[in-house]
DNA sequence: GGATGCCCTGCAAACGTTTTCATCACCGCA
DNA sequence: TGCGGTGATGAAAACGTTTGCAGGGCATCC
């Protein structure tokens, strides 16, 4: 019933009659010890209720074996499962992850990391707006912090992410493989996303590839009641496109709302996709058609390859597959047979795209408990 | 160019020509040093790139300034916000805030929670399956570790959360409005979640007050198969229920989901709701109607109340009020017109229940860079 | 002019652990 | 009997900082 804290690795010692390397070898190199001394000493602690204080052994040992992670934020079901990714990599491996989030915001980038380090942070993962020129990003260089980044691509950097210009690419052409001609990319401001950059690219260069026309970009800004007339002004054009793509989901589902609140219906109306493949797009109804990046294992791969630094093992960027999940919001456009389309064969493939599997059979389980 | 880590507190002190101690004061007291030596050691300190190391200060001091926050995941939106809440609230206040996830798990929950101690959190917030017998709480207790519970309600330990109760009695309330009478409520097991345990409860009970019939509990546990036949079996009773209350809204996308692979389309043929009020709610076509509850707030006022307690303070649990959105996926039953409607003054209110302002207007720009 | 007090700074111990080095007992072997 | 080796443990320093205490300098006041 005492408040007392708990004992320190000095009292198991008294209490055990040894010294307190003793007891520090008990924890950290039990083969050293003798059979009798160790069980006496862990029984002492066991009794004793001891706690062994990380603090005091990362001052000594230098090490904290915890690493830092910066996320633009949680609201974005992506990131909160790179989290919940590479924190799994990191207790594999007995190391602890402290995250911190930016929300978008370069000033507090900057001083989150700046925060991270001070709690001696071994290495960093993080996700910034473009890698190519990033002041937090030099920093971390010229203090020789070791650092990969994820979702992000760089060709300097230590990254692991999707083939985003790829991943886009395929999915314009399964777009265009439906039918579809005239294609708007919706993205939010790219200098804030160089994922979005990269998606945009890719969707140009497949468009050029499938000699289709060059598809419209859209990008929206801030000020939403500005751009929801830019978004309608796009949509009562002449020739009006017949599917957005959305640079992340998240986006998607609010262009669709706000589609039905001025009475468009997707898909009928109108195609939308999205990217990132999060697990609410395929609760939706229709269920949201998006490129699939596995965001729990670029959190894991991207834990791996900053451990593996750590450790001297450098390791190399990695880019893993993504997967095309065509929902219900992506149909063939209804003029669609006024046009030709393109036969499947004269697409291009990508060992990438691979269909994904079933829509995950226990969605409900997932989500029942909260 | 060199990789020489950060110069410590010493290096500084002797470059600047002072002892190490005026060195800590020019930063933590900074009042009791002149003008003079103050400048000079924040000019060298600056030059050399000193990064003061929290680990020897935490030793030294005693205290970390971290606090730990439990949470089972976050792949639910609500707990993600709950994060950032906290972590906000921890910044303001000089603190940080370590996370770990329990994935609803009752071992992981214990071994985080040592594993946060371990790091010398100074308190701890939690969400758990059940207040009143949970072993990683009592430990805690036992330990005279402070904490304060999120989204959890108790009689024995200090919480924040809403009034679940009344929150989903006047969700219910909000339904009979409407001329529903048949009502199910959906949820996982109960033992995972003392919320939708209490949900149901309120439901139960303002059904009573309403002299509505008893609303049906349709429990869904992890058999997926199984669980679709028994909501299958529950809609083709000869009294079907019109609405489903479903105990969170991730579990109600899911439903809705669901229910569309059958050809049910919601809400014309039967309305759903949830609680929560995700982000990702509002985006749904139709809108999915729900309790909304400040996950933000939640986890700031959790943060603060930990924080009080800690200063001494000790401050007293709270119920955030709740708020209804009567999103699209909830409408009147298409056989109203055959019962009653109860006038809208037999109803009770109550004062946590207002109406939700208008739908975020900017719900694009927030979802717009990535 | 000496006592008093205040402002500024330094000394040194302490926080809890790890780790290097040394010590000691004991065993086997020549 | 002596010697090298091995296995188990201890002594003590170190990690980077904070902080109680003390002291020196200087001004103020009687």
């Amino acid at each position: 019933m005492t408040l007392s804290s708990r004992p320190s690795l000095i009292q198991i010692a008294e209490q055990a009659g040894v010294s307190p390397a003793t007891v520090s070898r008990a924890f950290n190199r039990p083969e050293l010890l003798s059979e009798a001394t160790r069980t006496r000493i862990l029984e002492t602690a066991n009794r004793l209720g001891f706690r062994p204080n990380r603090v005091g052994a990362s001052l000594r040992s230098g090490s904290t074996k915890t690493l830092g992670l910066l996320l633009p934020t949680l609201a974005n079901p992506v990131f909160a499962a790179c989290f919940e990714g590479a924190e799994a990599a990191a207790r594999g491996a007995g190391y602890s992850v402290m995250l911190a989030t930016t929300g978008y915001d370069r000033q507090r980038e900057q001083a989150a990391a700046r925060h991270l380090l001070e709690h001696q942070v071994e290495g960093l993962m993080l996700t910034v707006a473009d890698p190519a020129a990033n002041a937090t990003l030099n920093e971390l260089e010229a203090d020789g912090v070791p650092f990969v980044l994820a979702y992000n691509e760089s060709t300097t950097h230590p990254f692991v992410s999707v083939d985003n210009h790829a991943a886009a690419g395929d999915m314009l052409e399964q777009l265009v493989g439906l039918g579809h001609r005239r294609v708007a990319f919706v993205s939010g401001p790219l200098a804030d996303s160089d994922r979005a950059a990269r998606r945009l690219e890719g969707v140009l260069t497949r468009a050029a590839d499938l000699r289709i026309p060059t598809p419209v970009h859209l990008s929206l800004a801030t000020h939403t009641a500005a751009e929801r007339t830019r978004l309608q002004s796009l949509l009562s054009m002449p020739h009006p496109p017949s599917v957005l793509f959305c640079s992340n989901d998240l986006l998607a589902a609010a262009v669709i709302a706000e589609l039905a609140t001025v009475g468009i219906r997707v898909p009928r109306d109108l195609a939308v996709c999205g990217f990132d493949g999060v697990a609410f797009g395929a609760l939706m109804v229709p269920s949201l058609a998006s490129v699939y990046q596995p965001s729990g294992e670029i959190g894991h791969a991207a834990c791996r390859l900053l451990l593996d630094a750590l450790a001297g093992q450098p390791g190399t960027s990695r880019q893993l597959p993504h997967r095309l999940w065509l929902g219900g919001s992506v149909t063939a456009p209804h003029d669609s047979l006024t046009e030709p389309a393109l036969t499947p064969d004269t697409t291009t493939t990508h060992p990438t795209t691979a269909p994904l599997p079933a829509p995950e059979p226990a969605l409900i389980r997932r989500f029942t408990p909260c």
